[in-house]
This record gives structure tokens, sequence and C-alpha cells, in this order.
DNA sequence: AAAAGTATGTTGAAAATTCAACAAACGGAG
DNA sequence: CTCCGTTTGTTGAATTTTCAACATACTTTT
């Protein structure tokens, strides 16, 4: 577990969290590092939401597919980074999306109920785990909106051009990597990919954009 | 504040709290008692996000408009239920969206730093407050995930079906009133008005449902 | 009860997206 | 380096949405 301590200092449920408890505190929690290739499915759509999961090396997606297998890319999921932990936390039946690994990933998994139900008053950092939870439950709903913000545009120009716009701010350079391709693009801002690529053509004719594969650097004009 | 105590005990951040301290706390907390009539703003886009809202009366609708005029309508919000407590609770400097009465309503706002800061280990009650504000905050997160799982369709059609469908579901009958006219129902599910009109034309005439403004009817087929 | 204002339905033309199919570019394995 | 599978770009036709404009239905006000 030491070794991931870098990394988990860095995960906002442990924040405000003696680095010497926290060792302690993963055993006290049950958490246990998992490790899955590239493509593997972490959580299945359908399934009990017992967990919640923390990325310590490479990185996952959160993706929805519908009835006629369509799908809907939610979103990536970096190192420090937490996930399912709304569905954990709300205790549903079953999680409706699917979690896949992008890359050979370790995962941590910590079940909820440890966290929930268990020595809740006993321990003075179970009350400080409980206002991180929430404090990063806040910070989700707002990345929701930020992405409502982006699908609700009607045009896949005005969306591209939302999501590109809000990722520069993001990383503060008009210059940058996106993590996904083409097709899960598309997937993300609920577009056809064909269409997307013809969009990000235009774009670069006009000379709004310059953009190779994954690389994105937006021109000022 | 008394007359509201039975609409604050349906509140989910008031649960597992008892009848009896809730007014202390209520006093404790600064919460106040604001009237809006019609139409009225509640929150405005850009301002400091500093208190949760309670509905305890009428309705408010949680709207998003975008730099071209365009507006998005995120949710609507019914008495005992909470609203901005994400924003409240992550601390932004400035809400994203509008919250406005949809009818003469009472609000209950609570400044959120007597949640998040004050006394917080002095009272055991707030300890509880915490953890019902983070089961919130997941519920409001999965409130989230359908909203997209509905817009995320590609056409008209299937996006009425699917909140209709969802609707039927969450009334557990085939039979129901939604909260939205037709150009709110239109900017909720990202769609044009007059192509939405055109689409329940359409699905009456195939008898797959039977609609009088916001009367709606599934039938089986 | 009439008038005025608002909401809903309807239409056709313009614009944009979707779909299918293929070619070109890229990247990894051997 | 070459081969092979995958990703990306491109195209044109079919479908769908958007837009503007207007008629009708419904509500509220006077």
């Amino acid at each position: 577990m030491k070794k991931y301590l870098e990394i988990l200092k860095k995960c906002a449920l442990f924040q405000n969290i003696e680095e010497e408890k926290l060792l302690t505190m993963l055993t006290c929690l049950g958490a246990q590092v998992i490790s899955f290739d590239k493509k593997y499915t972490i959580l299945t759509e359908g399934k009990p939401a017992r967990y919640i999961g923390i990325v310590l090396t490479g990185s996952v997606q959160i993706i929805q597919i519908d009835y006629f297998g369509n799908r809907s890319i939610l979103g990536n999921v970096l190192p420090s980074e937490v996930f399912n932990e709304a569905f954990a936390c709300a205790e549903v039946e079953s999680v409706p999306v699917t979690v896949i690994a992008n890359e050979p990933s370790e995962i941590m998994l910590i079940d909820s109920d440890h966290i929930l139900h268990t020595c809740s008053n006993n321990c003075g950092f179970h009350q400080q785990l409980i206002f991180n939870l929430m404090k990063d439950l806040a910070q989700k709903t707002i990345q929701f909106h930020r992405r409502i913000e982006i699908t609700s545009k009607r045009t896949t120009r005005e969306k591209l051009m939302a999501y590109l716009l809000s990722e520069a701010k993001r990383h503060n350079s008009a210059y940058f990597d996106i993590p996904f391709d083409r097709q899960e693009l598309a997937d993300y801002l609920e577009v056809e990919r064909s269409g997307l690529s013809a969009e990000i053509g235009k774009l670069q004719k006009e000379g709004v954009l310059e953009s190779h594969r994954k690389h994105f650097k937006l021109l000022q004009s």
C-alpha cells in the first residue's frame, strides 16, 4: 500500500487526514488494490454498487450503453480521482454505468459499507472521510453541470468548441491533449463521429484551430 | 418556523434528526424563510453560491442560459427538496445557474458557512447533517445520470419517449402530469419546441400516447 | 363577455446531422 | 521493414432538426 501513498495523498477523499493515519485507515476500511489490463471491465452495468473506486495508475472511462447499443461516455478518471462514489453512497441496487480500464490500470476498491455504516462514531477520521466524500460529490455535481453546458449546444460545431474552450481553460493553455480518440469524443459530445471529423477539418481550414489526433491547439483570431 | 415542520421532516437534509431538535437546529443554522412571487429570481447566475435552498411551498426551476441566450432547464424542485447544495458545498465563487420561482413559493435559505465551518464538532446533529448532505448529493448525481440518459438520445422522438417512460416509471402509472409546458419541455430535452409539438402529434396519431398540455397518458401497444 | 396575451400546433424551406461506405493515415507486431 | 488491424477523414444521399411564420386553442385581465 505504501507505494501508492503519494497518489492517495492527492485524493479528495483523504484530504486533511494525517499521512501516518492513512495507512491504518485503509486497512480498517478493507481497501484492496486490483490491476486491470487495457479495455478490461472494472464495474459492470446492472451489478450492485458496492465499491468506491480510486484510480492509482492508468485511467478509466465511465460509459453508458443504451437499449440500442449507443454508447455515451460520461467521463474519464485519472490517477487520484474517485469513481462510482455516487452510486455507492446512494446505495442503489445496481449501477447504471460500466467502468472500463483505458490502459493498464491499478485501482483501489473500498467497500462503501465500511465508510457508511461501520464505526462511524468511534474513529474521528471517519467524520473527516464523510466530509471529504460530501465535498467530492459536490464537485462531481459541478462536473455534470459543465458537461450539460457542453452537450446542450445544438450543433456539432458548438459542442466541439464549447468542449475545447473548457479544456483550454482547464489546462490554462491553448495547447493541450484530450483523453479521447475521435469516436470517444463523439460519444462524449453526443454527435456523429464522421460529422465531428468533418467539423474539425472545417475549423482547421478556417484557421480556428490545429489538431492532430488527440492533440489540439486553439488559435486566436 | 413551526408551520413548516411537516415539510421539513420530509427533507433529505433532516433525516434521522429528532423533531424537537430540528427547530433549535434551524435557529442555530440561521435559517430564514423568504417568499417569492411567480417568475421571480431566487438565485442569479454569477452571484456567490452562499445559500442552500429548500422549497417549502410552490416550486422552483433550475435554468442555465448560455452566451447566445439559449435556455436549458436542468430541473424542477418540489416542496421538501433541496437546491443549490452542490455549489454551496463546493464553495464555488459563483453559481453557473439561475433559480426562479415557478409559482408563488416559500423558500428556506441556509448559509452554507453555518453547515460547513461552524461548530461542526460541538453539535452531534451537525455530523448527521453532513451525512445527510452527502446522501443528498449522491442522489443528485444519480438524477443527473438519468437526465443524461434522456438527453443523450439523438432524435426528438427518442428523447421524448425516454423522458415519458422514465416519468411513467417514477409515477408508477401510465397516466401523469409533467411539470413543464411545451417550451420548457423542449428546453429540458434540448430540442426545438415546434419539432417537439410535431412529434407529440405524430405519436398521438400512431396511438402511442395521448396528451393534452401537461397531461400525458402512455398507451400500451 | 370581450379583449389581450400566452401557449400550442402546423407548415415548408433551409440547414445540419446521420448513415454507410470507402480511402488514407497511423501504429504495433512480427 | 512490411503487414495488418485500427483510427481518421471524406463523400453524397437520406433523414431530422431548426427556423420563421402563422392559425388555433387556451388563460387571464378588464
